[in-house]
DNA sequence: CGTCCAAATTGATCCATATCAACCTCGTAC
DNA sequence: GTACGAGGTTGATATGGATCAATTTGGACG
């Protein structure tokens, strides 16, 4: 159990965007059907972790970019005293990794919140490929862009918002990205313990748990444990008030 | 007064990157000296903006980075409430806009905290050089990745730390970012209100003014308006706990 | 040199959420 | 089935910083 499936071969797997059903949330979204073999040659596939398992740590030196293919992940920062702040949640078809481009080792520590299969992007070859493709390049700039707004989103949801505004605002997140894989966007099961979620929020447990049943109260959600249904979407987009944009990851 | 001063002709200016003193701060840093010159060829340097003036909005169509020459420049997002949260404060070196590489327009908002000169950058072109010069696209993903990583920190900061502990991490930055530019890391002249930093901290204004004769009263620092000197430097540093690294821009 | 307004400081009070504590629930192991 | 432990919920209390209000400072300008 604990030990990991021989999925991997002596050479690893060569990978097969082309039958990805993410490919188009993913990197290959940026480039022509025709170029996608080029990526497709320098990404190693089918790397799988169980619940817990650490992708990678901030003692880790920096050497891929992993894209989520099932299951989901946490990153979050350890301090020198142990302090645990959660930085993001990503889910198939997001990209792990783009703030440690600036070291030698990785900037978060990354841990699969559930049986999780991963792509790896090995940096080097990646940055070689960015460099004779300009869609991808874009992309690039594109992706990590997205990731510095989605991390002032988060600043100013801890900020300035309340926690029901900014459990709401996460509820909502949550929605849209599974809306874009074609899921449910109104029931669904949250990837994360009411821990995580309370870390990345800035907010204790317990509040986290009263929002829930509050919200549960006042009909918006219904919730039993990590399965929940948004029970009304309007209402929770007024309680975010201005965070109706994608935000916050 | 209202009127610029003149010193855009009807061609821009050719920017002079191997005169300028923030070569080894700025983008330039990360190319070779004989190379500068394809860098020269797309930047517009002359740009001088007054106190209070916009860089751009976040309905500027969005064409180019900036590059601070002199002054400052403060980034922040409004929301349709009209609530503001400050997302940055830029020094002499540091490239704007990196946040809105993502989208039609500028994700936020940049405002002039002083008379302020900055270098100009048009994306596209800038896009096209990083493409043939890796060291560059390489240097792109480096600034980028970090600006996610102070971004983080910034979260960090608002949702872990207390008043005391997020101001003195503040002050330390900008006293590492004076040092890097050769000037006196404990004597310094903040180019932010009270308002902006209390905006950028999560805070009241009241509790920063306190926090700053709370701090003076210690020893810790002495204050009179934005002059600003570090008394104990090693002490601040006890106060942020996990906070020495360069973070929180 | 005085006037005026924005920025900054100081004081008093209040509130959202943390914290502490107890209890419940559910999945897993035996 | 029963026992156990982690995760989750609920209740009671404490508190850091927000808010409201008043005052002071300082810079721009006539």
């Amino acid at each position: 159990m604990a030990q990991a499936i021989p999925i991997r071969k002596n050479s690893p797997l060569k990978a097969s965007c082309h039958q990805c059903s993410l490919s188009n949330l993913c990197l290959p979204l940026a480039i022509e059907e025709n170029e996608l073999e080029r990526l497709e040659d320098i990404v190693q596939q089918g790397r799988i972790f169980n619940r817990g398992e650490h992708i990678f740590d901030q003692s880790t030196p920096f050497r891929s970019c992993f894209a989520v293919k099932s299951g989901s992940i946490k990153t979050s920062i350890i301090t020198e005293g142990g302090d645990e702040q959660v930085t993001g949640f990503f889910m198939p078809g997001e990209l792990v990794g783009l703030d440690s481009m600036s070291g030698e080792s990785y900037a978060c520590t990354a841990k699969a919140l559930e049986r999780t299969s991963v792509c790896e992007f090995p940096i080097e070859k990646l940055e070689e490929l960015t460099g004779k493709m300009p869609e991808l390049q874009h992309h690039m700039y594109h992706l990590m862009s997205q990731e510095i707004q989605n991390s002032h989103q988060l600043a100013m949801l801890l900020s300035k918002n309340t926690a029901e505004e900014r459990i709401a605002a996460l509820l909502l997140s949550l929605s849209s990205r599974f809306q874009r894989r074609r899921l449910s966007p109104t029931n669904f099961s949250l990837p994360m313990a009411r821990n995580d979620i309370a870390n990345f929020l800035g907010l204790a447990v317990e509040t986290v748990s009263r929002v829930f049943t509050r919200f549960q109260n006042q009909g918006l959600i219904r919730a039993r444990g990590r399965e929940v249904e948004l029970l009304d979407v309007e209402a929770l987009q007024t309680v975010t008030r201005e965070f109706s944009r994608q935000g916050c990851q």
